[in-house]
DNA sequence: CTAACTGTACTATATATAATAATACACTTA
DNA sequence: TAAGTGTATTATTATATATAGTACAGTTAG
């Protein structure tokens, strides 16, 4: 389930983060499901368990997940509501797709193939 | 023309680049323009000229500047096309976007609604 | 030629982030 | 009670960012 790349720019924590919260919208997690523990995860990508509690604390931030001291982690069942900035880290990232000669359609197409690829996996583009 | 925030979690050189490109995308910048010299800016914004210069290396590398020792730096002329995966660097954004209960027309017309103002500066949102 | 300006290179230092490692603590449950 | 949870803490390492100071190589106006 978890597909951690070590020679990313983006830390462990964020990929597996980003990864439990595809999972949950793609619907392979569900509300209620559990999560492993921090130990277990962190043994089976081979990772220091640090870094996997990192990326718990982050999705509980997020109202990803919910979290309980001695019982486990499992995925939240209210639909998370949390304002975010996201929409404007991307602005250095379309500035680049400008400059490299991409037009307002072509660059509008390719976040709409991601977004579809997000939800779904399936290629359709 | 350039307005560097220390606060923001990207670096001064990256906010300085993308500056740049903007300028160039909005014709505050043709090709020919002289740039100002690393010390000479460093002074004006107020940061150290190491960071100026590495701004300036990184717009080398994307074919936006061209820079001769001894001279200085100008806008370049021909169309910078590089190869990169700005787009990919998105889909985190993209998945946080989805989860914080955007819907895929709202995230696209973000989208467009930043292009629209990198472009031209004007709000049309 | 000289002086003043260009970009560039280098070393050193400081800070923050990311990740690992090892240990310990508080809580839950079979 | 024992084994499993999440969490906290300290230490260490590596990397990225930024500053500081110095030096070098090339250009240009005087």
């Amino acid at each position: 389930m978890f597909n951690i790349d070590l020679r990313s720019s983006s830390p462990i924590y964020e990929q597996l983060a980003e990864q439990v919260k595809r999972g949950v919208i793609q619907g392979m997690l569900k509300p209620g499901d559990s999560l492993p523990s921090v130990r277990r995860l962190a043994a089976d990508i081979g990772v220091n368990p640090n870094t996997v509690a990192k990326a718990y604390q982050e999705l509980e931030r997020q109202q990803v997940i919910i979290t309980v001291r001695g019982k486990g982690t499992i995925i939240n069942d209210i639909p998370a509501t949390f304002t975010t900035n996201a929409a404007e880290k991307m602005r250095p990232f379309i500035t680049e797709l400008i400059y490299a000669g991409k037009t307002k359609q072509e660059i509008l197409e390719t976040v709409a193939a991601i977004y579809d690829e997000i939800r779904k996996g399936q290629n359709n583009a």
